[in-house]
DNA sequence: TAGTTTTTTTAGCACGATTGCGTCAAAGGC
DNA sequence: GCCTTTGACGCAATCGTGCTAAAAAAACTA
């Protein structure tokens, strides 16, 4: 590979001004200008990014942490997010986290590790205090879906009570009073969240929240399904459920469907994040639109505007959430 | 930060001594790397990667090129890839290629162009040409899903045509006769292969392909409805439906419950895949195992085992499918 | 004790760029 | 015609580590 060195001589100036027109440094002529392009052209010359590292104190990269690699929202996330870097030339590093605190630290000293320029986290296990001091050094952060006001800024979240909200007022709209709710676990903000947000909704229809109608799930799956068994053991009617993400919604969907529960007719379902599963399942899933690919590109446009001085790029903090109607819920006959 | 040199005055010895207890160098006493230790500890160093890969010519960096970062296919690829790298201490560095040749070339330059050891590949668009061109310079390249014999070494594939062969025959042996298949694109040679194993299959078993019960999709879900409603519309009968992938199984599934189709008492279904789709349809969809995640795996082994010479790493180039049954395929009466 | 081996130090080049400062020549002002 | 300004470019230090050769020191062996 052909280094600065040979460029310069091929070209006959010095190393500086070599460097200078790969910086777009002004200070350089034309003329000198393009003797030094046509040289690298000839040496198909590409710079060495680790010696530039080097030298300027910058890896042009980004240090991204998520829960896991698979699973359609990460998919989504990491997809925004790339898109932006790529485009500004910057590269993108991933590490998974897997929801546990230890692996969720190993995976940022990971990252820092590399010199990365700036981390951009969506991290569910480590505490507060973990972020406030990672933030306090010298390596910029951004978090997704996760609200700490000392970093506010640095926050990139989605309005999850409203969400709650609409996904509740979906239901009552359509005339349901019977609503049971599946939770995520408590222990999760956004959980907590979208589920202060179900109450506010209750509140407003004049619905008082009944105990038995409420169950904790997982996030995942299998413990949709396990939620809605417990709730329908209560022996309390219901017509309508809400599930705090749409994995559980259809796991709940195929535990209905062995107790024989025909779906929506005797049961409406919303569900949460509108990921791709939403649309897979039968009957498809009414949810809530989390827009994860926005959200992961705008922590993109964060970084590029505070680490790397991209001026013009409009920043937002706060998504909010929209309704996507699909086949899950009925219309409850006045 | 601390470096390598402040390192060692306050363990009070020299910088080469710090450097080989860093690299496991044999010849330092166990005094001497203790004191070192401590004062790495003391200082909390960490080595600058950056420094060391331009010193040692080698960046730990391996770079992953995959079609799309979302949708769960791409997602425990670079899961089995993520994880077998970080625990030996290298990181990924992720492009997306969008099935499309110029971007996938240019996701590959962008990898090169960011000094990575090794590059792991699952492209579809560039031609066998350009590979072999680029896998005759200097950075090692793995292809995952895609054979060229004269790269043989290098590529991790699936017995797509077994998978083919299987997927037909589980319908077969359910008692079904009349089979229309929904193909992938002919110019990808996942597609081919998986159609000449259903026609391995369908010779074996005495019967002729129906040219009016093949149709071709494009691997996504609307492909896969639309070639069903082609299929049907030929008005040719049919009891199995085998599919490409397992996305448009779910299409196809969705157009057949449009007409009217009762799944799976009307029409017996088998995907290809075994993606997280195939477990969310109704019914739950029988399909292909495509053991993705381990090719993952099995494509970081390689490269530590190439790049960086980690032993006692076995290998495995060819991976074979299976079939995993679930509630899509009812078995014919006799 | 002298000789041998092992461990450590010293000193310096290399990696491939960036960057502050200095130089030099041409242009312009007097 | 001399001096200053300015634009274009070169010099050399720097980034933090790896690595080697040679010398010095320490530890063992006979």
């Amino acid at each position: 590979m052909a280094t600065i060195y040979q460029v310069s001589e091929l070209a006959g100036v010095s190393l500086a001004t070599v460097s200078r027109v790969m910086n777009n440094n002004p200070r350089v002529s034309d003329a000198t200008r393009n003797k030094v392009l046509a040289a690298m052209d000839q040496l198909g010359y590409r710079p060495n990014s680790i010696a530039q590292s080097l030298a300027s104190n910058r890896s042009n990269s980004v240090g991204i942490l998520v829960s896991e690699l698979h699973g359609p929202f990460y998919g989504a996330m990491l997809s925004g997010i790339e898109n932006e870097c790529r485009a500004a030339g910057k590269h993108v590093i991933i590490a998974a986290g897997h929801s546990e605190e230890a692996s969720e630290i190993d995976g940022i000293e990971f990252l820092k590790s590399r010199s990365c320029d700036a981390l951009i986290l969506h991290v569910e296990a480590v505490s507060d205090e973990y972020l406030l001091q990672l933030a306090a050094d010298n390596t910029p952060i951004v978090l997704i879906n996760r609200f700490i006001p000392a970093l506010a800024d640095n926050c990139i979240c989605l309005n999850n009570e409203l969400g709650g909200y609409l996904a509740t007022r979906l239901l009552l709209q359509q005339g349901h009073r019977q609503l049971a709710y599946i939770a995520g676990p408590a222990w999760k903000s956004d959980a907590r969240e979208r589920y202060a947000g179900h109450q506010r909704a209750l509140a407003e229809a004049g619905l008082k929240q009944n105990p038995a109608l409420v169950a904790e799930g997982d996030f995942q799956e299998q413990g949709g399904a396990e939620a809605l068994a417990q709730l329908l053991k209560q022996g309390m009617p219901f017509t309508g459920l809400i599930c705090a993400n749409d994995e559980m919604a259809a796991g709940a969907m195929a535990e209905a469907r062995q107790q024989g529960i025909s779906l929506p007719e005797q049961l409406s379902i919303v569900g949460f994040d509108n990921v791709i599963v939403a649309r897979y399942v039968y009957p498809q899933l009414s949810t809530i639109d989390y827009p994860v690919e926005d959200m992961g590109r705008m922590a993109a446009r964060w970084v590029l505007n505070h680490v790397y001085q991209q001026p013009g790029l409009t920043l937002q903090n706060l998504f909010e959430p929209t309704v996507v109607q699909r086949d899950s819920v009925l219309a409850l006959p006045a």
